[in-house]
DNA sequence: TAAATAAACGGAGGCGCCTCCGCTTTAGTG
DNA sequence: CACTAAAGCGGAGGCGCCTCCGTTTATTTA
């Protein structure tokens, strides 16, 4: 019988996957990376095929790793929503707390903009999988209101805004057509809140 | 210019489509009725180009006619929802109105039963298609409550009952599992539930 | 290092989707 | 009835999906 401890802990952090090999893993990693550009660029109807042949593998390692399409582009979101969680860190590291919060509300701005296209599959893939919609809005609200928080600790935001009305109105862009100056309008909306976020702040 | 009332007329009932040809209105006709048979046997994902060929027509004339796999999806949908419709003045015709209401609710959990299986394909396009939606679910809860008002307006069941509460009460069915008794189960809930209707009710 | 074995690879093949366009049929017109 | 234009037909063809299984490769063992 194995040690006990290990084994569950091991079930914890890894729920019965033992680690893969060499050549599995690097496939693997391939594969989401190529898919993540070629979803951007195409959209997620894109062919698997070809997918399989930019990441310079077979049609049968694409299946293996990700047995349904939807497997595929689960995984490609949850890189890019830690990608974007992980960005306010860095920029929260680089910057004064005001401006990272404008950086990222920029960067979550345009980050929306490139998933217009592909609304209606991603809206059915997070109604279907709602341990994906919780996870990811989890994380991502969860950036925000550190950014938030940090902002207004340091005076240079007013520190009486709720993080999630922050959010509502960046929200407030999905409401937008798809009108070509789309870019445009969003980035002048992020600094008008911004604008507003400063009003009345301690500190400057 | 022609004449404005006729054309409005046209307009309010055929929106813009002139009477198709006799062998392509034949063919639309065909292909529904085989449609509606395929998909209740082999689900809605069934193999188009074998609903062309039972149809005895060419897949070129199934794309025709419906340029999408959804659009006739929906036209079989609302087809048999009108059948459920029509049977209910069918039934209320030729039965008393309490084994009318019965009668039908049997029939429409029946029909309910036969379409578990596509529940996920048949909710999507019901949540895309929102027309469709309130279309149908119109209809029939409008069915629903002509038997119920002629069934209480003859004294066979009481008269303190809203026909919402009803659809309700039988919407209770979707919730049971998909065990093997199902047909039974749903068959003992209509007649409690019928019990129960006639409890207290004037005449008889 | 060599052999053994379990893991992973990859692409052929079969099937369904959907478009395109040359051919056929229908419904008017004289 | 004969003719014609417009409407409709149909299936070949190209593409993508997905499975299946013979071959290759990484890892373990000796």
């Amino acid at each position: 019988m194995p040690d006990p401890q290990t084994t569950a802990e091991a079930m914890r952090e890894a729920p019965a996957q033992k680690p893969l090999r060499a050549d599995a893993r690097r496939n693997r990693d391939r594969l989401v990376e190529v898919a993540a550009q070629v979803f951007a660029s195409d959209g997620v109807d894109a062919s698997l095929e070809e997918i399989a042949k930019r990441a310079g593998v077979g049609i049968g390692t694409l299946y293996r790793h990700f047995p349904t399409r939807e497997h595929l582009v689960e995984v490609v979101y949850r890189r890019e929503v830690e990608g974007l969680c992980h960005a306010a860190e860095e920029l929260a590291r680089q910057h004064p707390a005001d401006v990272a919060l404008e950086l990222w509300m920029q960067r979550f701005v345009d980050y929306i903009a490139t998933k217009r296209g592909l609304a209606t599959s991603l809206r059915l893939l997070l109604t279907t999988n709602s341990t994906l919609f919780s996870d990811t809005s989890g994380r991502v609200s969860g950036a925000m209101r550190s950014l938030i928080e940090a902002a207004a600790a340091s005076g240079k935001i007013r520190a009486d805004v709720d993080a999630s009305d922050v959010m509502h109105a960046l929200g407030g862009i999905y409401s937008a057509p798809n009108t070509p100056d789309w870019r445009d309008r969003s980035g002048r909306l992020v600094k008008l809140l911004m604008d507003g976020l400063r009003f009345g702040a301690k500190n400057q």
